[in-house]
DNA sequence: CCATAACCTGAATCTAGGTTCATTATATAG
DNA sequence: CTATATAATGAACCTAGATTCAGGTTATGG
């Protein structure tokens, strides 16, 4: 492996536009987008895209990877703040809150995630990630407000059902019943 | 109009060769499954699946409408059961289920749908669908055993979120957790 | 049995979108 | 300021898959 030489500063520049226009444009149009229309997104020829990812797939993938990542810092923050005598629950809450809101981004980025058979799910959802959820969990259950029997898998399904393209209303909707659904029966509100 | 003249005995048989086809293919490979690969399932040429639907999407269409007709018999059938004495609770479990493990089929299905704006989406539910779903919630309410909240728009969420492409065992755990989310807090089992 | 409208076939056509690469432009080491 | 390795460009190429249609089949009314 011959030490990556860095970039040429508008090398460097394009590649960042290049994946922002990507993230914006998969988001907008869903992982079909042409590879045309990111390009054009990005105030940058076709084949400057294929200068700096070999093909289609790794630049969705790439996007996909600033995503995971973004979920991964997001938890550890989270269970971090946990340790420091915050509220599991809470936290829980607010963390599935953001990663629907904002990080799974839309259906879209899960759409990209499926086209790819999601193999970097597994990479960062086994690393850091998996340990901060598991951290939140095993928090919320000895406090007593997640039921007892919430596992790391029980996280996959946030992401697998969030019904990110759908109103705002429906999204909240589905966020309470999922809630709900997740704390211990006694730590219920009273509907 | 001109009142449609009866199809040829062969044409009737093939149009419902092709329909079959198509479905086994979309749920198996997804909507984007090609033509000749449902027209080879059919055991027929692809001229002939566009002398039947006028486009792609007109079949696929076809196909989704059959699956929300089976949904819409699903949950008149067990309204009825319901009127005539049957408990709310079991048969709105019942029939989620039934729709998660048969009808919506799969995750090819709902992309399909999906992929066409689901436009039918409405109107089989805006018609006899929903008023038997009305009805499943409301004696499930009156019953004491649905959360008092819950609407008709919360089934579009089992439609939007079922994780059907996902193993048993996480379907399994969804339905938990989105069932517990939907019953009355007092009506909800000791996890 | 025929006539003929209905049907079916499948090669050919058309198009969108991914990928390549010869040519031209530019950053930067020295 | 130059030389030259790096980059960028975008037209051309290629493939998959939707759709068409000229020509061959077949069901069926009479």
């Amino acid at each position: 492996m011959p030490d990556e030489r860095p970039l040429r500063a508008d090398a460097a520049r394009n590649r960042a536009k290049i994946l922002e226009a990507a993230n914006r444009q998969i988001i907008a149009r869903g992982p079909e987008v042409p590879m045309e229309a990111i390009a054009e997104d990005a105030g940058v020829a076709v084949g400057t895209l294929y200068r700096h990812f070999p093909t289609k797939d790794a630049l969705v993938a790439a996007v996909l990877y600033a995503h995971f990542e973004e979920m991964t810092l997001g938890a550890e923050a989270a269970a971090d703040r946990i340790d420091a005598g915050g509220s599991a629950l809470d936290e829980f809450t607010a963390l599935f809150r953001f990663i629907l809101e904002n990080a799974a981004g839309n259906q879209a980025v899960k759409a990209a995630a499926r086209s790819l058979g999601a193999p970097m799910d597994e990479d960062l959802l086994r690393g850091r990630g998996v340990r901060a959820l598991e951290r939140i969990i095993a928090a919320g259950i000895s406090q007593g407000d997640l039921r007892a029997d919430m596992t790391i898998d029980d996280c996959h399904l946030f992401f697998a059902t969030a019904p990110i393209d759908q109103p705002a209303a429906v999204r909240e909707r589905w966020f309470t019943l999922m809630m709900d659904g997740s704390r211990a029966p006694a730590a219920r509100p009273a509907q």
